[in-house]
RNA sequence: GCGGGCAUGGCGCAGUGGUCAGCGCAUCAGUUUCCCAAACUGAGGGUCGUGGGUUCAAAUCCCAUUGCCCGCUCCA
């Protein structure tokens, strides 16, 4: 048995050499955590957004699509609090190798001052009794005094230090503060580093202090900013959702794990905007629907779980994740978020446009609640590649490596290979292929003995080949080869397009 | 970001200071066969991740750097 290393491995491996996905620049000695997908993996990677979108656009009468713009006004993520929120002075310790957020660590130390003071208090209360005046006592007990003096000279020091983006105030504020390492008790500290998790770029011709803008680290914002445009032109009702595939960016401190996290990655992502109060009715609503589009491609349930949030991030009420099973663990695949009107409320404040609805069911405007539903197309694509991927021991005890995709997601559908490159076996494949080709992704192919040509397509997850043979000629019949199962059968060449349309549904 | 490991043709690997850097698979051309990675003949493809250094001599030793994998960490 190979362990869950050496598995991964052999993925990456086998999505290299099979034209799946390749590193970013290669020949320059690649650029760190960013892939291009190759000519097999554009394939299963549009077949992946196709099966999202089609499920979530065109099988829900109530949701539309959108394609926003990856630039956005700059303000867009003041109001999102992704300025603020991916703006972290962060700050490691050497001996426990643990990272803090350097502004927490000075609070932490300031909480506890403040704890000091409590104390002071509560042993004053128990000491005067009734007579103790709260009041008084702060603003005469020395030691009170002191601490507070203490906590606002801190304070000043470190939101100046914060405002002026001073890394290294910070820095001598945590070392004058001997301030330790709560794991490891050191004061071995490093520098005070900025992260920002936003790309940024210049933009020409803009407004004043616009020239600045980001690339989108996601891509909810750009429904939000045009949930007003949609809901007027489309005459859309509550509740109703805006479905949104398209790329984000976002600078991770470490981004490993093959195309798990990369710096440039695509999201699937629909928001669906309901009447306040009515949020988490829609909030099980989803995550069960989202669950069963998993379910749909025909994997085995067991690789799929849910992870509540106990810790919620600013905008949310609720949160879960849908984990798969990839070859390091469980781990988020989707996310199906309770964002309240957090959102849209705040473009509403940044923007000053009212981005209300006006519910004729109860007579009321309101902003709306939004129930998101978030997926990464890229894991997907992993958690596709990973759970199809199977090396089999034949009974003639050869090896083959198969994909066993879903069909529906498969790179090429059928394969048609004349069983030898002579006798016009070509030509008749070739008229195959032809009637074939407007409806499927077909790969012809007449190089090398017909099991080799079975087993490169194996390689790729191409669920059937077609494949011509004398006997065609005389009776106008093929054989079809199952990928899983490897059996054939033999068919009409006139049924051929029935039956695969039956079986490449799902 | 810290620690550990790795980097040699498309893939998997051998080669730990000294002949022109090899092997298997794959690729291409041809012959032959024809239903599950057949055989034969021939061919192409690597300045050993990159840049320095040590040495008479470096894929091999040292330093730096880039990338990948693992652990920690982080993760909207």
């Amino acid at each position: 048995m190979i362990n869950q290393e050496d598995f991964f491995k052999k993925i990456i491996a086998h999505a290299k050499e099979y034209g799946f996905v390749f590193q970013s620049s290669e020949i320059y000695d690649g650029l760190s955590a960013v892939y291009d997908y190759g000519q097999n993996g554009v394939e299963l990677k549009n077949n992946i957004r196709n099966y999202w979108w089609k499920s979530m656009v065109q099988m829900h009468e109530n949701i539309v699509g959108l394609d926003s713009a990856i630039f956005m006004h700059p303000t867009t993520w003041k109001a999102s609090g992704h300025v603020d929120a991916f703006n972290d002075p962060l700050i490691d310790n050497k001996d426990s190798k643990k990272r803090y957020r350097a502004d927490v660590l000075v609070e932490d130390h300031l909480a506890k001052i403040e704890g000091k003071i409590n104390k002071e208090i509560e042993k004053a209360e128990k000491r005067f009794g009734d007579s103790f005046n709260r009041e008084q006592f702060i603003s005469t007990h020395p030691r009170v005094l002191g601490y507070n003096e203490q906590i606002a000279d801190i304070s000043k020091r470190l939101y100046g230090a914060m405002d002026n983006n001073d890394l290294s105030a910070i820095k001598q504020l945590i070392e004058d503060l001997e301030i330790v390492c709560p794991i490891s008790g050191s004061r071995s500290w490093t520098e005070v580093r900025q992260f920002n998790l936003m790309f940024s770029t210049q933009i020409g011709a803009t407004a004043d202090g616009a020239s600045h803008i980001f690339l989108r680290p996601e891509t909810a914002q750009g429904i939000f900013v045009n949930y007003l445009n949609v809901q007027k032109s489309g005459r859309m009702k509550i509740p109703f959702g805006i479905a949104q595939t398209g790329k984000a960016f976002r600078n991770e401190i470490i981004a490993r794990q093959f195309i798990f996290r990369m710096r440039e990655f695509e999201q699937m992502e629909m928001q669906f905007f309901v009447r306040p109060g009515e949020e988490f009715k829609w909030y099980d609503y989803w995550k069960k629907e989202r669950m069963n589009w998993h379910l749909s491609l025909g994997i085995p349930a067991q690789k799929y779980r849910f992870h509540d949030h106990e810790k919620l991030a600013h905008y949310a009420n609720a949160a879960a994740d849908i984990e798969f099973e990839f070859p390091f663990g469980f781990r988020e695949l989707e996310g199906i978020h309770s964002r309240t009107d957090y959102d849209l409320a705040a473009h509403q404040q940044f923007s000053g446009k009212k981005l209300q609805y006006f519910d004729p069911e109860i007579n009321e405007s309101y902003v709306p609640y939004v129930v998101e539903t978030s997926i990464g197309l890229d894991r997907m694509f992993l958690a596709m590649l990973s759970h199809a991927y199977h090396e089999e021991k034949l009974e003639d005890g050869s090896e083959r490596v198969v994909l066993k995709l879903p069909a529906i997601l498969a790179p090429y559908k059928v394969a048609i290979l004349p069983l030898v490159k002579k006798d016009g076996l070509p030509e008749k494949a070739r008229e195959i292929l032809d009637t074939l080709k407007p409806d499927y992704m077909c790969h012809y192919e007449e190089k090398d003995a017909i099991g080799r040509r079975y087993r490169r397509h194996d390689a790729i997850g191409t669920p059937y080949c077609v494949t011509v043979d004398h006997q065609s000629l005389e009776d106008n019949t093929v054989t079809l080869r199952d990928r899983d199962s490897m059996m054939q059968e033999r068919i009409n060449i006139h049924e051929l397009p029935g039956i695969l349309h039956n079986r490449l549904r799902s």
